[in-house]
DNA sequence: CATGAATGAGCCTTCATTCAT
DNA sequence: AATGAATGAAGGCTCATTCAT
């Protein structure tokens, strides 16, 4: 999806690559210009310095990331769980845009224009999250609570370290989201 | 504590903290040596290389999150729950420890040797949350999805930018530590 | 006068005007082509390189200083110290000229190309001193001091800094006028 | 006077030769570097970057232009035109000063803190004419005038290129100055 | 012709590292 | 040990120039 759009598409797709991989440090003009094979000179025909590509990335992300997860969401229907786990799996399983999401995640503690794009994207999505178990649970606290612990569920378990990240087996992650979720049919 | 003991753990020292502040990138000899308001030469006399000084300073916190915080902890005693609390504060409350911890979790995710060393701290403390669960539930998959909430919860929230994560109200942190300890006693 | 005759005549116009503004240094091709708002590739459609497009810069101050200013004196007649003063005005009162020639006489000191043109220009204006003069004063070394004393003033005060400088009073000016013309009539 | 002293002054030195010749946009530290043998890097140790050097430079400047001479003049006595003609050729005439006093006249008339710097020092220097002039002449006005030509006649002839200039014979130029300094005795 | 795209050289600056003192 | 000085590699940015379209 997007392999080769247009040439400043590209510095934007490799600058993304390259940010998922090293993070906003990693991302020099001259290394995208050696994976694009191109010189670096060509760069600033597209963006004014390093920081404009920066921002470009911000901008792609934050619009790939919240429309179209959420439209092919919508698209595809389903009950409450199911549209969730969707987009879940839509943003935290896609090998493109876990590791992007995770990346800008630390960037923005160190960056404040950085963190208000996160809270916008994490906003709309939080919005998603209490649409979902507010269909589910009537508390108000309880519903935070459930969104609280649903998205530290999702994002945190890819800062974990331990054997029971990765490794945690399914029936471990399942039982942690029933508990998320409160299906009464977990004592069952 | 611990502020200049010999002028080598000063690096050391310093060193952390502007990992903290910046991440693995920023920590720079020139960096350092001028915040020590020493010159960069001399730390070639302690280290080898800037390689060294990483490692150096991965030691010194695998040291302090994991021995230090656990004997704090024994120490003074109480039952599971308070424990648990008392550790979860000395780590993820620190306003020392707590930025180098996040920051050694991102650095994790791209350095296989620091993921090697937060697998063993995580490890660490993945055994003490065991302990203190397995004081509350029997079913041992019970127990590790609790274990699993719980310190994605405790990780997590600090990569979260929405209005939910610094900003959520008391009540709402309270019940969602309810749910993960399983309390029948909340509810009622 | 000129505004925008050819397109190639548009480079050079503008070329001239940022040699004005910055020195030779400052005339590049990308900058014109910003000022003429057009793409720089297409500056090679009328100069072989830069360079050609200073030469051709040259040509056209050659022309305009020393042709034209003299035709449209000489057009207007008048008695030795009018021509004399027309002239002056012509080339280092105007807005457009006066900052060319200021920083053509700079670029000659370490061009020596640059140097040749601006010996023929300065040349012709010396002849015409020397004619002005001559109606003036018999003694040759009387005529050559009074030209070059009358042509430091008036390029040498642009380049002064002092209070006097542009600062100096028309009295001063006048006064200094007097000396080097010297009108026996001054003191009377 | 000055070949080696700390290594620092030696930019400053280089760098003021690298004016002489090609004006401050030759004034590059790639330049510099070359021609004092030893790599740029080294170049940030003694300045914080480009423009720091250009300040220490100007700095330079100032002191040996105006304090320098003026010491050397006064130390040397003499009546009112010796010294004036003694400070001239201190200035005007060394090899070293007056090519970088040339180059900054150029540069005062694009940047305004250069612009500053040069009017002190014309300041001072006209101060020191107009106490010449003014032991040969009463009138105010007069002495201004005297003042002014004498200055555009040091500074200006070397930015005419006509024949008049570096060629200007001996007695022509005496002549000037008699012009310049009222001598009734000239005609004598 | 004029444009968009790219190249390559050059320059500024940073920084890990070395070394004589 | 610590400092001052220097090195060399890297990376950001500019700009003259070329070229296909």
């Amino acid at each position: 999806m997007g392999a080769l759009r247009t040439p400043r598409d590209r510095w934007v797709e490799e600058g993304l690559a390259v940010l998922a991989e090293g993070g906003p440090d990693a991302v020099r003009v001259e290394v995208l210009a050696k994976r694009l094979g191109v010189t670096k000179g060509g760069f600033y025909g597209y963006f004014a310095d390093r920081e404009a590509l920066l921002a470009v990335m911000l901008d792609a992300w934050e619009r790939e990331s919240v429309q179209e997860v959420l439209e092919q969401v919508e698209q595809e229907g389903g009950d409450a769980r199911t549209r969730f786990a969707r987009a879940g799996r839509l943003t935290f399983s896609s090998d493109r845009l876990l590791p992007i999401d995770l990346a800008i995640r630390d960037w923005a503690r160190r960056d404040e224009a950085v963190a208000a794009r996160l809270r916008r994207v994490d906003g709309r999505r939080l919005a998603y999250l209490r649409e979902v178990f507010s269909a589910l649970h009537d508390d108000p606290v309880d519903v935070e609570a459930r969104c609280l612990l649903a998205f530290c569920l999702a994002v945190g378990h890819h800062f974990l370290a331990a054997d029971l990240a990765g490794g945690a087996p399914a029936d471990v992650l399942a039982r942690a989201g029933d508990l998320v979720f409160g299906e009464p049919a977990t004592g069952a």
